[in-house]
DNA sequence: CTGTGCATATTGCTTAAGAAATAGGGGGTA
DNA sequence: TACCCCCTATTTCTTAAGCAATATGCACAG
């Protein structure tokens, strides 16, 4: 790891940022923190930015909500431990992030000395989950699993043609978001058709909800 | 009711089919028991048959994963008592089968006595979940509330469409299992779509997997 | 330096999806 | 009986989806 850290926080809500920049920075005081409000800002900072050594990642991230913005990092950039961060504490959606690649798992309500605490485990390359988990025998079931090695074999264009895709917009909005031409996007369609082993759009939004996390409970 | 009882089992397991007939007629040992073993038997029974005053439902049918076929039947036959069966026990699966409307809730590991038992005691008019259920503060999402309404409010040839659209199956393909032309699918698509108030078949893929139960631990 | 392979982007073509208008068939009600 | 409403089914027409072929740029091995 670099010293000091370089460490990238994606979170959709700007209040929180500010907390987890905090924790950050009681973890390591000298730490460089790069701040992502969206799953484009995110995947932008990752290739141009510098070489982080951390991410803390939102679940409920616009443009990527569940797992499959852990599940796509995890297969573009493995030497990067990420870290989840999320509302919804329940052992069952722990316990999802941690078998889908996420080096640890910070509830929203951890305080800030416990959220610091967990930040220099992880980035000394160990993991760590809030004490009160215990963990089931919640291992993710074959077609899941299978899912989430397809999207960590998208390309960065690809995976995000597919959460685009995934939550029912047409090529020609996804061509406007992306600022390609719509038949760029179809070419992109095509690919991840293949590479899933689809037939139509259809199943691969039904693919990718079986990579949602549970609601939270409000 | 009527004496002695018609019942409907609605199972895709043949075996199990068995065993929730032995438990019917341990409870009620005149009563008259149909099967069937898909979404479409079912329907054509309950339009077709005698007025049942039971309905035994699994959650995983051919036709209908999850809660769709129990929303469905609630809007249809509302004053049809039905009853989930399902190898997934977990509390939050019980609650949610309780809220869209079931009377009751059988685990598949229940005993032959106890499934007669909680026939008995739906079929006179009240509820059953297993003993040893612990209801949470599981209240349905009232986007997953608002999916469930226009799902009730859909007619048979609709929540056919439906269902199989939701599989991710094609217009042509559809067509083929229901028996009519493509484009009377289309027609039943385009009037499923102002329902739901979605603009492509993507949209209602993405509200009924809001529907489907979770996966069961194997 | 050069060829190879992959990601990205585009166009042209075929098939699928969706909208609109129309018609037949019960099931109610005056 | 006559009327109306809704479900179902169909055809026609426009738009969207998906396939095939192709070109550019870039990284990497020889």
């Amino acid at each position: 790891m670099t010293v000091p850290p370089n460490i990238l926080i994606a979170d959709d809500h700007p209040l929180f940022r500010i907390a987890l920049k905090q924790a950050t920075k009681l973890a390591f005081n000298s730490a460089t923190v790069d701040e992502a409000g969206a799953i484009d800002d995110m995947l932008r900072l990752m290739a141009q930015g510098p070489a982080y050594d951390l991410l803390l990642l939102d679940l409920h991230m616009p443009g990527a909500r569940g797992f499959s913005g852990l599940i796509y990092m995890r297969g573009q950039y493995p030497e990067i431990p990420v870290v989840v961060v999320s509302g919804n504490d329940q052992d069952k959606t722990i316990a999802k992030a941690m078998n889908h690649g996420a080096s640890g798992f910070i509830p929203k309500s951890t305080d800030l000395p416990d959220m610091a605490q967990a930040i220099k485990t992880i980035i000394n390359g160990a993991f760590w989950v809030p004490p009160d988990f215990s963990a089931g025998h919640e291992n993710i079931q074959d077609e899941e699993m299978s899912i989430a090695e397809t999207v960590a074999a998208l390309t960065p264009q690809q995976f995000r043609v597919f959460t685009l895709l995934s939550e029912g917009m047409l090529n020609k909005q996804i061509a406007y978001e992306m600022g390609v031409a719509e038949g760029t996007v179809k070419a992109h369609v095509t690919a991840i058709l293949k590479k899933f082993g689809a037939y139509n759009r259809g199943q691969l939004i039904i693919a990718a909800q079986r990579l949602e996390a549970d609601e939270m409970p409000e």
